[in-house]
DNA sequence: AATAAAATTAGAATGATTCTAAGGCTATTT
DNA sequence: AAATAGCCTTAGAATCATTCTAATTTTATT
């Protein structure tokens, strides 16, 4: 019998795909950047932070510095590949989900979940200050655990 | 000619009306406490970091430490005398206005400016997960300088 | 006044993130 | 296929907001 493959494998196939898509946004193919972006994009969207990504890394034997996980995640959201959300004020939460949507936030549990941006109807707006746009409108629904369970 | 008078003092009734509010609240009442209410509550709404406040209060003669402020806010916060906000990844600003309400922010000039509830329609919200309740929702309009000034 | 409990504080610790500066890779040019 | 120049990666130090510790000071109670 065949051993159980838990993980999505880094492909040729997949390799090129990821290669693309960082020249696309304008970064050098590296090993390090292509194998980080196969850990954060292989499985739909989902929302990690520096750590976890490191620890990610690390299990599948990437040997990459923690100073590199922060830079290739701070060159991913600058490029336009991840976005990053502000719930909590101890860490930052990396968004490999780029489309405009919003988020339930369990405190405590450090959980963020995607709300699709038609889920929730923000009908009316007020006029930004004078001289400034709106660059995004974001929603946070954050959630405690209910009454009685 | 009388000196200006840029501050509103802290007369006896502003400590009065300042001592019920931390009483009411469950807590004690102390000097630093009422002083640091005094420069949080005495105008209006704001937005204020720890730093700002502990700057303030130094300017104001009032001799605090730096682990005062951070105990004072975060003990008004749990006593629902603030409401922390969270936008930027750096710092958390307190909010004096404890009332529903949304967030313009603009980046890079730690700005926030509020938008009261009824500015904002949000109509429509998806159903939270099973055994969670919604705790709060919080729309933030990230702002951007305009394209052409 | 004496006592106990809570508050304040200086300074150290923590922890996420960024920085430094040195060596390693990649792409380009000869 | 060198040689070159420009990124990239990295260990470790630095930064900085925030929290913690343990000792002192205040406040409230007896
Ligand atoms: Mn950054
Ligand atoms: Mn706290
Ligand atoms: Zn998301
Ligand atoms: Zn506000």
């Amino acid at each position: 019998m065949t051993s159980p493959q838990p993980r999505a494998d880094l492909t040729e196939e997949t390799r090129n795909r990821l290669a693309t898509k960082l020249g696309a946004a304008g970064l050098r193919v590296t090993e390090p950047r292509l194998r980080l972006a196969h850990l954060l994009f292989r499985h739909g969207n989902r929302h990690v932070t520096a750590e976890a990504l490191l620890d990610e890394a690390h299990a599948s034997g990437l040997r990459v510095s923690q100073a590199t996980v922060y830079n290739t995640l701070n060159q991913f959201q600058a490029a336009g590949l991840l976005r990053q959300v502000q719930v909590d004020q101890a860490r930052s939460y990396f968004d490999t989900n780029i489309d405009v949507h919003h988020h339930f936030y369990v405190e405590g549990e450090a959980r963020l979940i995607d709300i699709a941006a038609d889920a929730v109807d923000v009908a009316r707006l007020p006029d930004s200050p004078a001289g400034y746009d709106v660059d995004r409108v974001e929603v946070i629904i954050r959630l405690d655990k209910s009454d009685r369970s």
